[in-house]
RNA sequence: GGGCGAGUAGCUCAAUCGGAUAGAGCACCGGCCUUCUAAGCCGGGGGUUGUGGGUUCGAUUCCCGCCUCGCCCA
């Protein structure tokens, strides 16, 4: 409704601008919303704009919009008054606004596109911890967004990078540290699957160990490093007992990571992988259209002598004084191919450029029946089962944290540089700051920090160090800290439906932890912070909504009687600012995940979710429904909760947070 | 050395295209449970928006210099 009427004014406005004396044309127009709510709903400051352009005192063309704005009797709105140096406050009629939002238009977006969210993209050689938390929840926040309001396919997909080097160092560590053979690897993954053990937990462990292995003895550093560098060429190599067990042991972290991320509701629909990206040879097909394209060139002087170069974006290039020492290279003077040739080779397959495809399997079954697909090689038997519209994609999200925004532009140039013109320009860096320690959190752990450590505003996770929080463990103990809330609030009901609401709860907490923050915000991360319940949280939503909830249990009707009966009778909502202030909040609902579509910002969302909340707690502490004794007051207030209850609800669906029976 | 980002209340963060008295939460202090759930509500203190200039009716926001911190690149 919000959003409608905002629309409305525009539409108004430009109509009044574009006849005499104006004659001006206004593409978009800044409206804000008044300090207080008795001056209106919107304000608008465009008189202070054309005060220039006109040569007139704000104040005077103020008077004049907002005399032609009342002749106008735009549906919807009661009075426009001239404030201030020249703002023009419109007020809205409260009946007729709320019976719109009771009667709650949907919004229908037509998407004509295919967009392709890449979120989560964990090494598969160790545990999910807090940084990729905030960037699963990030990516499944932002498709759930996109998915509003339309019925086209959203295709969700985590790349599994199961050749890279990390995932060699945890096969090093198997094979050299722990002297195991493909077999033994073998057994001691059944070992670990019958006691209840987490792989991933398990070589979050090893990989630590084999990196500080690595540099531990120095007359044995040469040799440790050949070991890595020779494992990582047999996994890239492939059809080898080495690159077996590094298919055995990711393929099983990947699950994990399936499992981990299933417990906040992030699902996914395609996970490719680098091993099918290098037997596809996607890279050769690339290169060789790089070439044609004539992006890539051979430096034959300089620093880069021999290698296959790419001009970086906003660089002057080559010039006739000698070579551009600025170049990206993307294939080094020794053959190899860098990270970013591999990723531009794999985003022109997601753009349908390649004229290479992955065959894909099923790998993973949620428990309503979606399947999650994985790469393979082409096999007649996987045919039928192939979800077509991967590789297909319009509009490309690419949810990474802002250390790669260079490679990414990198990337994006290459595309550029091709005439991928369009696909350059709908490739989304989805970029946010990474997630890091507070001090005392990291003591928490048990790290001894030095006093400059102890200074610093945060302490970075790392892998190689076994430094960091993971993400089950994370869960669970927001899991029993909530438990413990429900068990003291609910000791009538039983342990497994206690864990339910608890589980709910933790998640809430946990997604709006990530989400609460704008994107290019470092968080530093606390136990104090994610683990409590009040004030700006998710569950403080969740509260609010089993609240409105419970007033429609106990008053034996439903939140859609309640708008019903709204609607027929004499009642409106007009008594007074309080009552008022909650249906313009529960109104903005659809405005709200319009802006954050187009910022790409959840946190806008979040923030809205916890106004519409304190809005509700308010208006249930001053108006006391189940006792109201007229019934025209009764009705109202029934349909204030109503109507608040939906969009709270509907909001915290967005986020990715579900609303408790109780808690 | 080059590029990008950041600096706002004791702490963690907001502030839409440059707009009305810079807002929340936490923490702290004081009230409110015989009531639809106190994971809540009400009230209070707390700010030279890093710093020095500039642009204008108006700057946390835009421009320039400086300081500090972070990230990326060679």
């Amino acid at each position: 409704m919000y959003r409608h009427y905002g629309q409305a004014l525009l539409a108004a406005i430009q109509e009044i601008l574009a006849q005499p004396p104006y004659e001006i044309a206004i593409g978009t127009m800044a409206i804000e919303e008044p300090p207080k709510l008795e001056f209106g709903e919107y304000a608008l400051p465009i008189a202070f704009e054309l005060a220039k352009r006109l040569k007139k005192a704000p104040r005077a063309i103020a008077v004049d919009l907002a005399a032609s704005l009342t002749q106008k009797k735009i549906e919807g709105f009661a009075s426009f008054e001239v404030a201030g140096a020249g703002y023009i406050n419109c007020t809205l009629d409260r009946v007729i606004a709320s019976r719109r939002l009771a009667g709650h238009q949907e919004w229908r977006a037509t998407l004509v596109y295919f967009p392709l969210i890449e979120h989560t993209s964990i090494n598969p050689n160790k545990a999910a911890h807090v940084g990729h938390l905030r960037n699963a929840i990030l990516g499944d926040t932002l498709a759930r967004m996109m998915r509003i309001g339309h019925d086209s396919i959203i295709g969700v997909q985590n790349y599994i990078d199961n050749t890279g080097v990390q995932v060699a160092d945890v096969v090093v560590a198997l094979t050299h540290l722990e002297g195991k053979n493909l077999a033994a690897v073998r057994q001691w993954m059944q070992y670990l699957a019958q006691n209840g053990q987490r792989i991933d937990f398990v070589c979050w462990d090893l990989y630590a160990h084999v990196s500080q292995w690595y540099d531990a003895d120095p007359a044995q550093k040469e040799a440790r490093k050949q070991i890595r560098l020779d494992t990582l060429h047999a996994l890239e190599q492939g059809g080898n007992e080495i690159s077996e067990i590094a298919e055995l042991v990711s393929t099983a972290i990947v699950r994990r990571h399936l499992e981990t991320m299933q417990r906040l509701g992030i699902e996914y629909d395609f996970l490719p992988r680098e091993s099918e990206v290098l037997r596809l040879k996607f890279w050769d097909s690339a290169f060789a259209l790089m070439k044609e394209k004539g992006v890539l060139y051979k430096e034959t002087a300089g620093k880069n002598a021999g290698c296959w170069v790419m001009r970086r974006a906003g660089t002057a290039g080559a010039t006739n004084d000698g070579p551009d020492e600025e170049a990206k290279v993307i294939v080094r003077s020794n053959g190899t191919v860098t990270y970013v040739g591999k990723d531009i080779a794999y985003h022109l397959w997601k753009f349908h450029k390649l004229g290479l495809d992955f065959s894909k399997k099923n790998f993973y079954t949620y428990p309503d029946g979606k399947e999650c697909y994985i790469s393979c090689l082409p096999d007649p038997r996987n045919l039928e089962i192939e979800p077509s519209y991967f590789g297909k994609a319009d509009v490309v999200y690419n949810v990474i944290d802002s250390r790669q925004t260079d490679p990414q532009n990198n990337v994006i140039e290459a595309l550029r540089g091709m005439g991928f013109t369009q696909e350059a320009d709908n490739y989304h860096h989805f970029s946010y700051e990474m997630v890091a320690l507070t001090p005392r959190c990291a003591e928490q752990l048990g790290y001894a920090l030095s006093d400059e450590d102890r200074a610093r505003p945060f302490i970075e996770v790392s892998g190689r160090k076994g430094f960091g929080v993971k993400a089950d463990d994370l869960i669970d103990r927001m899991i029993d800290a909530a438990l413990a809330e429900v068990t003291a609030r609910h000791p009538e009901l039983s342990a497994d439906e206690r864990r339910a609401i608890a589980s709910k709860i933790a998640v809430g907490a946990l997604r709006y932890y990530m989400l609460r923050t704008t994107r290019n915000t470092l968080i530093a991360f606390d136990f104090k912070d994610a683990l409590s319940f009040e004030g700006e949280t998710g569950p403080y939503a969740q509260y609010a909504a089993v609240r409105a909830a419970n007033i429609f249990r106990k008053a034996e009707t439903t939140p859609e009687d309640a708008i019903a009966a709204y609607a027929q009778s004499a009642a409106h909502a007009e008594n007074g600012d309080s009552i008022w202030a909650v249906w313009l909040a529960a109104s903005k609902s659809i405005y709200v995940i319009e802006q954050s579509i187009r910022s790409m910002e959840p946190a806008y969302l979040a923030k809205y979710v916890f106004q519409l909340a304190q809005q509700f707690n308010n208006f249930y502490h001053q108006h006391h429904i189940l006792t109201e004794s007229d019934p025209a007051r009764k009705t109202l207030l029934l349909a204030t909760a109503a109507v608040t209850l939906r969009e709270l609800k509907r909001s915290l669906g967005w986020l990715g947070i579900d609303v408790p029976d109780v808690m």
